[in-house]
DNA sequence: AAAAATTATTTTAAGCTTAAAACAATAAAT
DNA sequence: ATTTATTGTTTTAAGCTTAAAATAATTTTT
């Protein structure tokens, strides 16, 4: 719209004419800046109180919504993942004890991975505490910022997507 | 406020009442899935279409905002990041040609990073693209929808800072 | 001025992460 | 039924990332 503010004769419509979207880059940089700092503290409390890693504990989170186990494969799509990395991080949770890889009964390519119950004692203590910090961390948004916060990212998400996967599918 | 909509007797206050916090923390995984889902399409984009990896040119687009360099430790602090990440990054961009590392002139400890002619050129290419990559995955915002969000981030970016600094300092 | 503390950077070890290639099993097409 | 394509996982190579320890120079304290 504001293109239009100004009528340009056909020579300046030529000429480029780059738009300025410098807002949405400070937008995106403060996105970024604010999950980057509270990512990177919850790693830090994670490490120091439970000496446990953020992919580890993220892994373990997923699992403990899903009683039977998940497909890595799931498991990747849902952390935004590789599979690659996925099978790195499921050898060492195994090695800790704290989930087990079975081949599915259904489909002999697919490795499900659950829970052990050392596993999941042991993820719902880290997640008790893990939520106090989000609160804290947040805590100086009211109610009212929050659902607003939560609708103005939830859009965000859909036009992300939309931009990366086009209006198809 | 909440804890004093009704009135508990001293044996209920007692017994734990875990406040619940599933609101932030549902907030948390929302504002991380954003930031995820354009981190990676950027560093998608910025692969397939320069060959260069996000951090590199995170690094760049810092120095570019800083004609005469800066010094290692301000980098990390700016960058959010580790200096012996930083010190690996810089080894690979001096080793492409992007940057220089020159010894401070006033102080034998600190290093002062600077892009080169080439690396400036060819981060201002790379950055006008990736200002248009931006506006596309914002596109569906409205000017309040950024406006708003840019506020509620800026609160949201005090309040992580509050909580893990404390009030001091 | 010498000792102690701080600041700036690098090194190290371990783990995280990705993209791309390889492998293996299932599903679809002929 | 065989070929072809797809799907699920692992491996590989390179790079990213951190925390902690080590090194070196500056600043502060005594």
């Amino acid at each position: 719209m504001d293109d239009q503010a100004i009528p340009l004769d056909a020579e300046t419509k030529a000429v480029e004419m780059p738009e300025d979207h410098r807002e949405e880059l400070r937008l995106w940089l403060r996105l970024l800046t604010c999950s980057t700092l509270i990512e990177g503290e919850v790693r830090r409390r994670l490490r120091e109180r439970f000496d446990v890693t953020l992919p580890r504990f993220d892994l373990m989170a997923q699992l403990d919504k899903a009683p039977d186990g998940m497909m890595l494969s799931d498991l990747s799509k849902r952390m935004m993942v590789s599979n690659g990395n996925l099978t790195g991080l499921v050898d060492r949770l195994v090695a800790s004890g704290h989930v087990v890889r079975t081949v599915s009964p259904t489909d002999r390519r697919a490795m499900v991975i659950r829970l052990t119950e050392e596993g999941r004692a042991e993820f719902r203590t880290m997640a008790g505490e893990h939520e106090h910090w989000i609160a804290e961390l947040f805590g100086d948004l009211t109610g009212k910022d929050r659902n607003d916060l939560m609708r103005l990212l939830a859009k965000t998400k859909l036009s992300a997507r939309r931009a990366i996967m086009g209006d198809a599918q």
